[in-house]
RNA sequence: GCGGGUGUGGCGGAAUGGUAGACGCGCCAGCCUUAGGAGCUGGUAGGGUUAUCCCUGUGGAGGUUCAAGUCCUCUCGCCCGCACCA
């Protein structure tokens, strides 16, 4: 035969696929009555198209199309699709270098991707490709946050927000990572400033509630979302500042030391700072106390182990359980954005109050005791008390187990009106605004008599206009487009201004998935019954880097859909499966490192089919691994060894000695039993091969055992050519191996499945093992004497437990460990060993 | 600090509580070849003996069990997430 050559036959397959729209699923006619029992919809993240693919895109698009050709081949009705993220920064900063406009970037971005993926052989449908910067596409972006606008879930506050000046814009809480911007690693700088915010923390019970809806997420992917919305059970307790008609809410986790608050704490943010000093002789140095700290960084102000500082205001708040006066302070590390932006503080009870209290010389009192007898220890100790213990110095709740207390109190301040059971989220609103240029417009109108009008659902899409210059000014770009900014307003006709910034690029990739159901739609963004047909997605396949963003933005979205009866389901990702990421020379590949290893030069020299094949073999698909130069080479040597085996078997025999005979037994007289050996391992190897793609996404081990099969096919190959049965054994061995490995090399199979006389591998039913041939006639019994094996015997599978015992027994070698030794007892495992324990 | 993960040859990694190191890389040897950075075959945890066999070994220390890489307790290293969240 030829020699292998993957150029060659890659192309050839890519156009057959192309030219017979292989991968086409359509959607069902009547979607609401088929059944959608048997669709498998996989799906991969969608790329961001900053540029080419790179590694771990490969290995991504690589677990999803193994993944999807190998349901295809199991009778599921596959839905692939792909499509791009394509609004977004990048493509925005090389058109500010560049001058070229981002949608022609973008353009020629996603055509090297398309032509990459092309060149992968990856099972796509193609007809449902999207772009999120089409007009098609964000139209219906830009109607979901009119429909969000009209249920209150998009609104506009003026808030403490973060603002990235390196990219020139605002960010979400996601997206900064330790007070740096999440995407350049710029230090991220507060501002107050009226932004669009998305409720989703009104989402934050059933986000997190919902979690038990999932079938299959990685348990670390949960547990990250689990800290991100940071549920707290606890208390909201009112304190009265003493002299003033003012009331204080706070939020504390430990009602059950309220006898123990000594002072009081506002964020330096809190609206009522100003009240409360105002015109007082604590004016000055509180403004200049909270002027400060409104400049300081976040990462700054939170570094964990600064000294805590503050300002007293000279007020007094009044605790409702023992009507004490305590002090008012400012203090920047209480948060604007957690609770209510102010705390009662326990110092004996609480690390941060206590050293507050310590340099500023207030008391610390003890009113939850370790030993249940320690009271008034507090000058003494040399750090907060944070177990739980026995009530003291509280009045009637003394002696009661502290959590107990906490629960009585909470419910007398209920009774009282003093406070409430509350529980706070660590989860913020999503702040969806940004000054820039490359996404999708705000559809909103500002009007002088109307205020914030939302744009007409029938004047949608509002068109990202041209603008002659895209760096940012610290306001979008588009700002400077007068014909675009003034309008009319659409509620009095009056002159309206609009809305000048675009949409966080995570708005678009929240609904992505449910498009690609009906992408041509031009009515709606997709029609519920084929909606609900397609989804929920079966398997999501992506990096852990969007564990917490991508993930918890479209799990709200899709509630949010559910809540306007647009969709039937409550989570759109019903299993989850996070990649792990190819490392190389020690390092995360980046072009700053320059340890990149290009997927375009492998795919050249090695071929797609071997690309593939490796980064799946190269390790656990879920763990990190190190890309290895030399390893690829083994992937190839491998392809290169089935060519020629299969090469070999097609001319050594005839089409008619193939599969269909072989999934009979073999009958008659056996020539050789390395024939039946050979049987016996091919349908092994269908056992192990389908179970660890199906069940456990063991790819690795998968293609290993193909290793070991091709292995054990070459060792006795030259032996079983001279025999019918031999033969046979042979062609049904290579009609196996190129069946099972065509999830991972679709190209090589295709042209050697077509070489052994076959068409359509990827509609061909997946091999199935057949029970005649895993029954092993013998096997090897391992003989163990006190757990340390001594012997192994060749043993007839059918042999009894005291056939077992006795082999054991008579074994030599096991007999020198026993002999002149009592016998306790004997363990046997059949199938497997035997146990001889001795004293 | 809290939460999650992980630790096995020179390397990537295999092992429903039942033969530790499958498979691959690398390395060594043989065959084939005018030649080989091709192909085929064999070997390759460490230590001691080599016809063979023995001992030790899955980060460390205990424990459960006839039997532990696997289960339990403690502990150490590395990775990831969160972190002044009241």
């Amino acid at each position: 035969m030829d020699k292998y050559d993957p150029a060659k036959i890659e192309a050839k397959w890519q156009q057959i696929w192309k030219e017979q729209d292989s991968f086409r699923v359509p959607n069902p006619a009547e979607p609401g009555k088929t059944d959608p029992s048997r669709k498998s919809y996989v799906l991969e993240m969608l790329p961001y198209p900053s540029g080419t693919l790179h590694m771990g895109h490969v290995k991504n698009y690589s677990m999803g199309d193994v993944i999807a050709r190998f349901r295809a081949r199991n009778g599921f009705t596959v839905f692939h699709p792909m499509g791009y993220d394509a609004f977004g920064l990048p493509a925005e900063n090389a058109a500010i270098k560049t001058g070229a406009h981002p949608a022609e970037l973008t353009r020629i971005n996603t055509g090297n991707i398309n032509q990459q993926l092309h060149r992968l052989g990856v099972s796509i449908d193609w007809s449902r490709e999207i772009s999120t910067c089409d007009a098609e596409y964000y139209k219906w972006t830009q109607y979901f946050f009119l429909k969000f606008f009209e249920r209150g879930i998009a609104y506009r506050k003026e808030a403490p927000v973060n603002w990235c000046p390196s990219c020139a814009t605002v960010l979400a809480n996601e997206q900064v990572i330790q007070g740096e911007c999440e995407r350049c690693g710029a230090t991220v700088e507060p501002r107050s400033l009226t932004q669009w915010f998305f409720r989703i923390t009104g989402y934050a019970e059933r986000l997190l509630a919902d979690i038990n809806l999932l079938d299959s997420w990685p348990e670390r992917v949960i547990t990250m979302q689990r800290n991100w919305i940071g549920r707290s059970e606890g208390a909201e307790v009112v304190f009265r500042v003493a002299g003033l008609d003012i009331d204080i809410p706070v939020f504390t986790t430990r009602p059950d030391t309220l006898f123990g608050a000594t002072f009081f704490l506002l964020a330096p943010e809190h609206e009522l700072v100003e009240t409360l000093v105002d015109g007082t002789e604590y004016e000055n140095p509180v403004r200049d106390y909270v002027t400060a700290a409104r400049l300081k960084p976040a990462a700054d102000r939170a570094a964990a182990g600064r000294g805590k500082t503050g300002e007293f205001t000279g007020r007094f708040a009044i605790n409702p359980v023992n009507g004490e006066s305590i002090p008012i302070y400012v203090s920047d590390y209480v948060l604007m954005e957690y609770g209510t932006g102010a705390i009662m503080a326990v110092p004996a009870h609480d690390q941060r109050d206590f050293e507050f209290a310590r340099k500023f010389g207030i008391e610390v009192r003890v009113v939850v005791s370790g030993d249940g007898a320690g009271a008034g220890d507090g000058p003494a100790m040399a750090a907060a008390f944070t177990e739980d213990g026995v009530m003291v110095n509280s009045g009637r709740f003394d002696g009661m187990p502290n959590r107990d207390a906490g629960r009585a109190i909470t419910e007398w301040l209920g009774v009282e009106h003093l406070g409430r059971a509350a529980v706070s989220y660590r989860l913020r609103d999503w702040l969806i605004s940004r000054q820039r240029y490359w996404g999708a417009p705000i559809p909103v109108i500002y009007c002088d008599r109307c205020g914030a009008v939302p744009v007409p659902e029938a004047d949608l899409p509002v068109l990202l206009p041209e603008v002659g210059d895209y760096a940012p000014k610290g306001k979008s770009p588009i700002a400077a487009n007068e014909e675009f900014v003034n309008t009319t307003c659409p509620s009095c006709g009056g002159p309206g201004r609009r809305e000048t910034d675009t949409m966080d690029t995570f708005v678009d990739s929240s609904w992505y998935f449910l498009r690609y159901t009906d992408p041509h739609n031009d009515l709606a963004p997709f029609d519920k019954a084929v909606a609900g047909y397609w989804m929920p997605v079966d398997q999501y396949i992506g990096g852990v880097e969007h564990a917490i963003l991508h993930l918890m933005y479209a799990r709200f979205f899709t509630k949010v859909l559910f809540d306007m009866k647009l969709v039937n389901f409550r989570e759109p990702f019903r299993n989850l499966f996070t990649q792990g990421m190819i490392y190389y020379k020690g390092a995360k590949m980046s072009k700053s490192k320059g340890n990149v290893v290009n997927p375009d030069e492998h795919v050249e020299r090695y071929g797609a089919d071997t690309l593939r094949l490796y980064v799946l073999f190269m390790g656990p698909p879920e763990l990190d691994v190190e890309w290895q130069d030399q390893g690829i080479e083994g992937a190839f040597r491998f392809l290169g060894r089935v060519w020629r085996l299969v090469g070999e078997i097609i001319e050594k025999t005839e089409a008619g000695e193939s599969g269909a005979a072989a999934m009979a037994p073999v009958a008659g007289p056996v020539v050789s039993g390395e024939a039946v050996g050979l049987m016996r391992k091919t349908h092994q190897t269908i056992t192990r091969v389908t179970a660890d793609i199906g069940e456990r996404f063991h790819f690795n081990t998968a293609i290993s055992a193909v290793m070991e099969l091709v292995n054990q096919a070459y060792l006795i190959k030259d032996g079983l050519f001279s025999s019918e049965d031999g033969r046979l054994a042979l062609r049904f061995t290579a009609e196996t191996i190129v069946q099972l490995l065509d999830p991972f090399c679709p190209h090589i199979s295709a042209e050697l499945w077509e070489r052994l006389g076959h068409e359509e591998l990827w509609q061909h039913p997946w091999p199935q093992a057949d029970a005649v041939y895993l029954e092993e006639e013998t096997y090897e019994l391992v003989v163990q004497v006190n757990g340390k094996v001594r012997d192994r015997l060749q043993m007839a599978a059918a042999a009894s437990k005291d056939e077992l015992v006795a082999a054991a027994r008579a074994s030599g070698k096991a007999g020198r460990y026993t002999e002149g030794k009592q016998v306790i007892k004997e363990i046997v495992v059949p199938g497997r060993l035997v146990n001889i324990v001795v004293k």
